[in-house]
DNA sequence: TTGACTTATATGTCTAGACATATAATCGTA
DNA sequence: TACGATTATATGTCTAGACATATAAGTCAA
């Protein structure tokens, strides 16, 4: 409309005062430990009522950015360094994010009692049935990942029907089954002669890997192992703090 | 009321709502896609005022588990399966968290004037001084990572009489720095001589790799690599949602 | 100096309203 | 039937209060 000139719309109040914060302790003006001003004394400075600038600092507080003793008052924490936000993409997403053509391929799928093995990955006691999937993503026809995947059958029992010669296991499921936990563990391997086969890298190679580990209410799902080229994979993980 | 019969303390209004809605969802019983009731009907059920439900609600929309739509009302999320909390903790504290002993070794340290490819590295134009960092740690004096670091003096003038022989750099940084941003790349090599034996591993062993490159208000604070045995280390990243 | 008791105060939660705003639904018209 | 205008409504933000509660700080006695 008319007030194209400078900053955008208008910011709601308590989005202003928690930005106006922020800025400061980003920009290193308020180092850690440094006293933020009161509520009331943010509540004068704003002209505004105390729930207003109770949900800006709620929000840092949240966000770790501050910390809020009673009687005491607001304070800058200290950077953690020590988490992150890691996308982990869907490896369809991911790949035509970058604009390649997506790929997939199914290498095996075989349905089967659990096996001992099978009980001790998925981390269940109960005998049961599992289908054990093995599959290839590629992006333009070059390979991307391999992945090793185990459903549990009791939990998810219309995987049994599922096609996966056309959808990816992890699409499927994605769409499927509801919200769930996850554990994911990065680690790095060497490829061995059937990696560096399926990846078309050489024997030797480095390969990074993630096994993720997939429950809902402590129920186990699936458990799904990635490798990835290690060279020309990169998993990237941006944040705040340290 | 008079419901307090149950044990444990008195969780406040808000959060028994919130927890309450979060259990639903996480159990799929309400599936994504699934509208949750309208705020006016939660107040009813509650007997409570519109802020506090409003309240829980919007805590559960920060944490992505619901989407609020103005006149449609509110609706469970589909998993993401996308944004995982990868704890990278500093060193000396994740090795004392195993209940092992924390080693530090400073086996590099020169101040210089960077040099193209320390530009390059920092992502800085002009040129300036740079001091260039390589150390180890080890826990109960087996190698645990190796470091190679670069501090842009231009950003942290203090850290040119810091004393890097017995605090690392990171821990220093995270003591004489606030608030930073960072990125994080992770990928896999394998050993090269003078790595493996930092790391006492084999030539051609794999190493999981982590690259941090951190700034502060658009500003280059240090990039630094990280050298982990690819086979014993692992990154674990836990969180909800597919 | 130490420990126990009291007090002051900043945050935590909550209320019963209010108006703003985006938009799904409905209605009316071409 | 298709499209544009109107209306209804759920959420978004905000107010001016209230009481609860943890705790820093001060007070006083042993």
């Amino acid at each position: 409309m008319s007030l194209a000139t400078d900053g955008a719309d208008k910011p709601t109040l308590y989005k202003r005062i928690r930005a106006d914060i922020e800025k400061r302790i980003l920009t290193g003006e308020w180092p850690p430990g440094h006293r933020i001003p009161f509520e009331h004394e943010l509540v004068a400075r704003y002209g505004c009522s105390r729930m207003t600038v109770n949900k800006a600092l709620s929000e840092l507080a949240q966000a770790d950015l501050i910390e809020r003793r009673r009687r005491a008052g607001s304070f800058v924490r200290r950077p953690q360094h020590q988490s992150a936000v890691l996308k982990i993409a869907d490896i369809r997403a991911e790949i035509t994010a970058l604009g390649r053509a997506y790929g997939y391929e199914l290498i095996s799928r075989k349905l089967r009692a659990a096996t001992a093995a099978d009980r001790e990955r998925l981390g269940v006691r109960k005998a049961g049935k599992v289908i054990a999937i093995s599959c290839r993503h590629s992006a333009d026809n070059v390979p991307f990942a391999v992945e090793d995947r185990l459903i549990d059958l009791a939990s998810v029992p219309s995987a049994a029907t599922a096609d996966f010669s056309r959808e990816p296991p992890g699409s499927w499921l994605l769409h499927h089954v509801p919200w769930t936990e996850a554990e994911h563990t990065i680690s790095a391997i060497v490829a061995d002669d059937r990696t560096a086969e399926a990846l078309d890298i050489a024997v030797g190679a480095p390969c990074l890997v993630i096994d993720r580990y997939t429950w809902r209410s402590a129920r186990t799902i699936t458990a799904v192992r990635l490798l990835y080229p290690g060279e020309s994979h990169r998993l990237v993980a941006r944040f705040k703090g340290g």
